[in-house]
DNA sequence: AAGTGGTCTAGACCACGTA
DNA sequence: ACGTGGTCTAGACCACTTG
């Protein structure tokens, strides 16, 4: 007889906040917090329900949401467990910025260039306007520890544009929701080349030395495009991290 | 007054496939085949739950499924509507490898190491098994057009290594299904740095040019973990293209 | 046979946006 | 006021695994 976890939790029906999502979120927690080991057993969603007087679907619906995360595994007939730790505990590797900031150093960025230009073919496409209506362009430089980590280049439609001491002060995610833009997706491109001169100088590392590109667009929900994203890293200091599921 | 699209679907109640499966493929098959404009508007779930005759809730699970693949966007009191185009057709840009496949070359591979070798402590960490137990190191590299795209080195347990001829004929996971195994997630790592003299003889690039690096550890959904890729690619003929959802 | 998760139903009420 | 999607319920039946 192995011991199930039971989630301690009070659902608050006057709540403004789903039912399923106040089970969600603690739920994340407590694995987050490693109040339930990898690999354990877990209540059944029946007596759950019962325990926390909610119906069955509404369990149902908070579990999978946690099984869609990869916290949780279930398997019919036999039971819902916590993953195995390697699944939602990453492998800790080789990233300086991800080392530093453990160490409690903190990210600073700073503004090289601010302008408006009128767009190219190409970006004017991307961020659906007119070729050479104008856009904002920005240029950021992100240090770690006083160590020149990323390049940063965006480019951002003009009536959304964080003012200049905006994105100073923080990061252009934080500027879009003061205007209440959520991102909602982003489509990525991942590759590497040489440092040109001028990056070089500015990473302070050698010219023609590897450098990780990630180009980005970004969405809000209903489609629109918020940001269009030219970054160069220095791949000694800096890497991407994730984990896939397939369907 | 907006046309909304009506999805045609024959459901049958006797197939062993779920109702909502039986609604999300042919729909997420009509978007990719434009056979709904992206922005369109889509029937709402009352009319189209009557008209496929299956419950509300059965008809939401697919609707939602197909928002959580980015390819609906629901808003309360408004509809349903496809995505925009540029969030569910990722940019076409600068990837030989895709170039290539699109003109119809198709890759290869090749089995240039195939040994067990005795895992050492970091590796054995990673696959869950002991320091010196034995494990299938294979190394391929693989081309497409005659032309040296990447080098895949995996780490294998033995009890699922696939044999030299198999892997010489297909690929690594087509060798996995051929066991039952099926890769349910992965951690994966990507970064860059400059091509030791093998890579570069490999590769056919200059010693020192940037490679894309990819680390790769997979899991099945019990969290087993059946394979250890430590990939390296030529950055000019391959790059990584993904969409991310925040939620 | 008993217990688990997987699917499905018919209906209720609510929150939001538009008119 | 109306129509939309969002949440929730109580219960049914099924498929799979274990004893």
């Amino acid at each position: 007889m192995e011991k199930p976890f039971q989630l301690e939790v009070h659902i608050d029906r006057d709540s403004t906040i789903p039912l399923y999502q106040q089970i969600v979120d603690p739920f994340e927690e407590a694995i987050a917090q490693g109040h339930v080991s990898p690999g354990q057993l877990v209540e059944d969603e029946i007596s759950m329900s019962k325990r926390l007087d909610v119906s069955r679907p509404t369990l149902r619906r908070a579990l999978q949401e946690l099984v869609n995360r990869g916290l949780l595994v279930r398997r019919r007939g036999i039971g819902t467990r916590v993953a195995p730790s390697q699944i939602h505990r990453p492998v800790e590797l080789s990233s300086l910025n991800h080392d530093l900031l453990e160490a409690g150093y903190t990210p600073t960025s700073r503004v090289v260039s601010y302008q408006v230009v009128q767009s190219e073919a190409k970006v004017a496409e991307q961020l659906g306007i007119k070729p050479g209506e104008g856009t904002l362009h920005v240029v950021r430089i992100r240090y770690i520890d006083d160590r020149p980590l990323a390049i940063l280049r965006n480019y951002l439609p003009l009536d959304i544009a964080p003012s200049w001491g905006e994105l100073h002060e923080k990061g252009l995610y934080d500027c879009f929701a003061n205007r209440d833009i959520k991102v909602a997706s982003a489509n990525q491109i991942i590759g590497a080349r040489p440092a040109t001169e001028e990056e070089a100088r500015d990473l302070m590392v050698p010219v023609g030395s590897p450098l990780l590109t990630m180009n980005r667009v970004a969405f809000t929900k209903d489609g629109r495009v918020v940001e269009l994203g030219e970054h160069v890293y220095n791949p000694e200091l800096y890497s991407f991290r994730f984990t896939v599921f397939t369907n």
